[in-house]
DNA sequence: AGCTATTGATAAGC
DNA sequence: TGCTTATCAATAGCT
């Protein structure tokens, strides 16, 4: 039974070290794959799990790359502690300050930058702030998932001038959900049109422009992927 | 991480689905594997192939955790330099779905700018944007006093997990309209209010304004429904 | 926190 | 750059 068969036509994965890949070639495949799969990991990351993050790459050749929920930018803002444009704290919640985390690699984890007392305070209020957010979001998404929908049609194909502020309150808790539902799908497609390499254009922080397999299209910048395109 | 040796003690690991964990349990112990590898990926990819990036991750309960090479700051000096120079509020414009097709092939076709030339021309793609987003907005208004109306309820009421990029175009395009509806609504109640509870003194002059309540209806001029920088 | 069985990611090779 | 295969690595479900 023996037959003469093809021989494995690859060696399969290889361990590797982690460490500088010499050949230029051999590190431009690489990047190309990993970096792939980190945004799609960073991805469900804040899917699965509902945390914010951003993740800005620059490949060795200098080109932007960059995802963020709900934005880079709202996150970057948050991570440098500046003043968020929400002026006025709703009310203070009891949370824990911020523990530290440790790190292995020296250059590797890094617990957030702990300041001043002052700077804790203001980070305690922008917390509670978060959380309040974080809360009312997800019970937005919770009802969505009830029919709120269903209501938010009905509030849209009502004279919106004949509604109250309760109502208008309403519509907008559902315009809510829709919008992160809407936001999320947007992730997705733009993650898979990613994955099959149809993607891309724009400059760094610039608005994100990205191809798909039906023409160009713009993804509102809603907080998802911008993906730098540079030259060569 | 393989470790053949005792008998089946467990199923093993399980596919699972990429969307929200509703345990909250679970998505913190997801959370902490996830956080783990993702970081640990970012710095595999900084190594072999020498890329330099940021990564900021909050978890769900807001505690903020950081890596960067070289570091942090400076990646993200770099990508803000020169991507959206806005600072917070006026999110770097909204993209224009329509004006999308036109705008977007112009942009793609054109590699990577000097850097020389660069500013002036994000100033300018900038400006030409801007532009298109008020069109944009003009078109929404009217497309809505012709029943775009109905078409947002019916986008409202399918499942938004599996509309295009071209339909939730559209129904960016519907929320639009009925964004600035509410927002002259909203307008119109807050200014009722005040003339029923400032009957009294004259003083039509002064700020006028009444704030609305802070954590519910808050309709910004522009930035009303405003998700990241995109604009639903 | 540890353990495995599986799924998922990816180094090599075309 | 894309696709395929053989392995290596990450991690879901349990305890």
């Amino acid at each position: 039974m023996m037959m003469p068969r093809k021989r494995k036509t690859s060696m399969g994965r290889q361990k590797i070290e982690i460490k500088r890949i010499e050949s230029e070639e051999a590190r431009q495949v690489c990047f190309s794959k990993r970096r792939a799969g980190l945004f799609k990991k960073a991805n469900e990351l804040s899917v699965l799990c509902g945390a914010e993050l951003a993740l800005i790459v620059f490949s060795p050749a200098g080109k932007p790359f960059s995802f963020g929920h709900p934005s880079v930018d709202s996150i970057v803002d948050r991570f440098l502690s500046r003043g968020s444009a929400k002026p006025p704290p709703p009310r203070p919640l009891p949370l824990p300050p911020h523990a530290a985390a440790a790190s292995a690699d020296r250059r590797m984890l890094v617990p957030a930058r702990a300041s001043a007392v002052h700077e804790l305070d203001r980070q305690y209020s922008e917390l509670a702030e978060r959380l309040e957010a974080e809360r009312q979001r997800r019970e937005a998404l919770e009802a969505a998932l009830r029919g709120q929908r269903g209501a938010a049609a009905h509030l849209l194909n009502a004279n919106v001038e004949e509604l109250g502020l309760a109502e208008l309150e309403r519509l907008q808790g559902a315009l809510e959900s829709l919008r992160w539902d809407a936001a999320r799908r947007v992730d997705q497609l733009v993650i898979e049109a990613q994955t099959r390499s149809l993607v891309v254009a724009g400059d760094a922080g610039g608005s994100g422009f990205v191809a798909t397999a039906e023409g160009s299209m713009v993804i509102p910048p809603h907080g998802g992927f911008n993906y730098g395109y540079g030259s060569f």
